[in-house]
DNA sequence: AACTTACTCAACCGCAGCCTG
DNA sequence: GCAGGCTGCGGTTGAGTAAGT
């Protein structure tokens, strides 16, 4: 027995929005909020629309403050060094691209980020997966190896892009250098993907880097993924939120590292990706 | 100028998870 | 605890347009 569908798809108007449809929708959201139920707001505003389709055009198309096109490098190397380490997780992504979309950033990164990064890609990365890196010679080859998560077979939402974060990893690198995860411990036995923890304990990442090795020397200055997206994006300071990574603690005795917390909770299977990275490691 | 091919991006589809009664 | 409804998300499609021949 299938769920009823959100309208009937024969009456509702479908395809391209008009200007006057546009203006409608605008004019009803910026008067009276969406009202807390998109599938009943095309009947108050008036459209013969499907309430999921209004949704999305609000969303991708009509906010206030939504940019379009002239992705900047630094926004190319966000979305490949966030791409390459949660994988196809758009609306994370999105979410780090002030008035960017998650539909506007899967679509640049579909057709002109992924042709981008694969240009300067020979090898794959053997199978997808990570693999201990041998010591390759400086190149666009190198950081294939280096930083490719292992994804598991398990984690469906990331695996089918599994040969594109690597060509993400060989563009933009994911903090080069930056980051090693220390495995929290060690990998458990396959089970069903509905038997893991909703939200994994968070895993113990050592990071290394400009920042942290100052950081410690400076004698343990508090980091957030401020400053750890900052390196991403090459020191521009373009986030405006800050709780991605939490329980800084500086290593006395290796003055180039520190040790974070991941958040579990931004990013649920991370921890899980970079453990079996980390696991495959060692 | 006409046709074909490649590209872009808005929109649709279906699923998963959350919420509520 | 369960079922149904709604929202959010990621994958895919297809119309429109640009570029190439």
């Amino acid at each position: 027995m299938g769920r009823a569908p959100c309208c009937d798809k024969a009456s509702v108007k479908r395809g391209p929005w008009s200007p006057e449809e546009d203006a409608q929708l605008r004019s009803y959201v910026q008067s009276h909020g969406i009202g807390g139920n998109w599938i009943t707001l095309p009947q108050r505003a008036g459209l013969n629309r499907c309430g999921k389709s209004c949704r999305l055009r609000w969303l991708n198309y009509l906010r206030p403050d939504i940019k379009h096109g002239g992705y900047t490098e630094q926004e190319d190397q966000i979305i490949c060094s966030l791409y390459n380490s949660i994988g196809s997780r758009w609306s994370i992504i999105a979410s780090k691209l002030p008035g960017r979309t998650d539909n506007d950033v899967k679509n640049y990164w579909n057709t002109k980020l992924k042709k981008k990064a694969a240009m300067c890609v020979q090898p794959r990365c053997a199978g997808g997966a990570f693999s201990a890196a041998p010591a390759t010679p400086p190149g666009a080859h190198s950081q294939c190896t280096f930083a490719q998560p292992a994804l598991s077979p398990a984690s469906s939402s990331v695996t089918s892009s599994s040969g594109d974060a690597c060509f993400a990893t060989t563009m933009y690198p994911p903090a080069p250098q930056l980051i090693r995860f220390d495995a929290p411990a060690p990998a458990p036995a396959p089970v069903p993907q509905t038997e893991l923890a909703p939200v994994p304990p968070p895993a113990t990442v050592t990071a290394y880097g400009p920042s942290w090795a100052s950081a410690t020397e400076a004698g343990g200055v508090p980091l957030d993924d401020d400053v750890f997206l900052t390196e991403l994006a090459g020191g521009e300071q373009l986030f405006p939120y800050g709780d991605l990574f939490t329980g800084f603690a500086g290593q006395p005795d290796k003055p180039d590292k520190a040790t974070f917390e991941l958040s579990a909770s931004y990013f649920p299977n991370m921890a899980e990706m970079w453990g079996t990275a980390c696991n495959t490691l060692t």
